[in-house]
Parts: structure tokens; sequence; C-alpha cells
DNA sequence: AACATTAACGCAATCTTGTTGCATTTGCAA
DNA sequence: TTGCAAATGCAACAAGATTGCGTTAATGTT
């Protein structure tokens, strides 16, 4: 997990300050159980009651991108959505309703890192991380 | 394959008009090694000296979704790519100059039809397609 | 506690991507 | 050749994201 506790402490100690707005910010992200986009992350201040310029949030979610505390990831939405570096794991995405589940399958896990060795040998090209989203739709929408 | 004139007179067949333009249309998707967006597309339509209207070009977009003659994309860009639908591919992204290089990953490709059938019956969730890229520095960018 | 430094923030303007309403053009069948 | 509707263009608009610049406030130092 990800206490907003340990994030802070990580910031504070590189020698970043530490605002209401960022932290309010951070709990957002550990709050959301699937990825959020900007106008998530505006609603979900002010329903905290802290009102942040979106300038301010575009550049914090630099911040956070630029400290690997997020990273950023599409759906096909036409918006970017982000979520917390953590666990690693994947997405399954309704193509009606929008709604994201976060899903870890074992069997993939397993056999990634041979593929992505594999991949670097034969590509000449340096792996940073991979993105898998099974598109479909869910229950309630079907 | 994709052969120009197998699209044209698949959609001749359906009863939609065959213009210059969607002609041209087509022919950049069948010209192009890499999934592109709506402002790629117009640049190849000026290079073909036909000129097109953004607004046409997203409709027709939008009309060759429909048809299930291409299918949406993102890497993370904040803008959508379209690619044919043809053999199933994932994508190999330089985070530094976007180049997308489609690959084939044969041990992924076996064993994936046994994720989507476990998936769809543990989340009632009808499955429609899958997406997999992987995100990383190419050769040139390193 | 008061101060100084500068990271963090807000505001307005701007840009890119994508969409909508309505008028015009054009492919194609009768 | 003609008529209909699909296809297209134009202008206005909307959402997501970015930039420049002036202001506020978190933190270390005194």
């Amino acid at each position: 997990m990800h206490p907003a506790s340990n994030l802070v402490d990580q910031l504070r100690l590189q020698g970043f300050r530490i605002t209401k707005k960022r932290k309010a910010l951070l709990e957002v992200f550990q709050e959301s159980p699937q990825p959020v986009s900007a106008l998530d992350i505006d609603e979900g201040l002010v329903k905290k009651g802290v009102n942040v310029n979106k300038t301010s949030i575009y550049r914090e979610l630099e911040f956070l991108l630029n400290e690997k505390i997020i990273k950023q990831i599409q759906f096909n939405e036409g918006k970017k959505r982000y979520e917390l570096i953590g666990d690693h794991h994947h997405h399954l995405v309704c193509e009606k309703c929008q709604i994201v589940e976060e899903i870890k399958i074992k069997p993939l896990e397993d056999i990634m890192p041979a593929i992505e060795k594999k991949l670097q040998e034969l590509k000449d090209f340096t792996l940073v991380d991979h993105s898998l989203e099974f598109f479909g739709v869910c229950g309630k929408c079907a």
C-alpha cells in the first residue's frame, strides 16, 4: 500500500514542500479505486473542501510523474488518467460506462519477465514499463 | 493484408459510396506502418494531393470504427490513434520520439485465449478486445 | 517570532484535439 | 439525366491541456 505519510515523508526528505493542496491531492489518489483524470482529481479535491486551480493540478501531475510517484494511462477516452505506481496490475475497462477495474493475472505476471528480456535482446529497445488493458462491457451495462 | 480493393469492395457491397477522399484515406491507413492520429491522416492526404476537412476526417474515422474496419488505441500522448483491424498484434512505443513498432509475441498469443476465458467467468464482463503496449526508449533515442 | 528565499499557486490567455449544426456537393441508382 | 441521400465543408464550439507572469505561502535561518 501507499500510506499517505510514506509519500509525504518521501517528498519532504527530497526537499519538496508539503502543502495542504499537495497532501489533499495525494489523498485523492490513495482513496481512488481506479485511475483518475485531472477532472476527477478536481472533483475529489472539491469534495474535501480543497480548491485547486486546474493549472496547479496539471503541474502537480507533472511533478508526481517526474518523481515516479504516479504514472499515466489512457483508455481510448480522449483524456489522460493517472494512478499511483504500486503493485503492477492490469485493467478491465467497460467501453460503455468507462468504469475501470484493476486486476492481477498470475499466469501473465509469471511469463512477462522472460518476454521482456527477449524483447530487449531482439529489438534494441530499453523497456521501462508495459500496459495491458482488457476492453468490453461490464455486467451492469450488458 | 488489407488490399485497398478488398476494403473498397466490402464497403461498396454494403451500399456505402466510394469517394476519392474515402479511398485516399483508406490508402493512408494501408501505407502506414504504425497507428495514425487524425493529424497524421490529414498530412498523409495532403501528400497525396487530397484535401479533406478535419470534420470529415473525424467523421470518416467514426464511420470506419462503426464498420469495424479500424480500431482506436492511445499511447499516453493525449490524442487518439487508429489502425486497420487485421492480425492481432501489440505495440512497442518509444516514450521519447513516439515511434511505434508493431510486434507479435507468440507465447502471449498462446495463453491469451485461456486467460480471456477465465476472466469472463470470474468477472461478469463480456470481453471484446485487449491491448498490450510496451513503453521504453528506442535505440535512436537512447 | 520575524525574515528571506523560492517552491507552489492562481489567473488569463492560448493551444490542441475533437464535436456539432447546418448548408452544399456529389456518388450512384432509377 | 436526374433526384435523393450520403458525404463533405465551413464556422462555431467544447474539452483537455499548456504557458507566461505575477502572487502567495512553506520552510530554513536568524
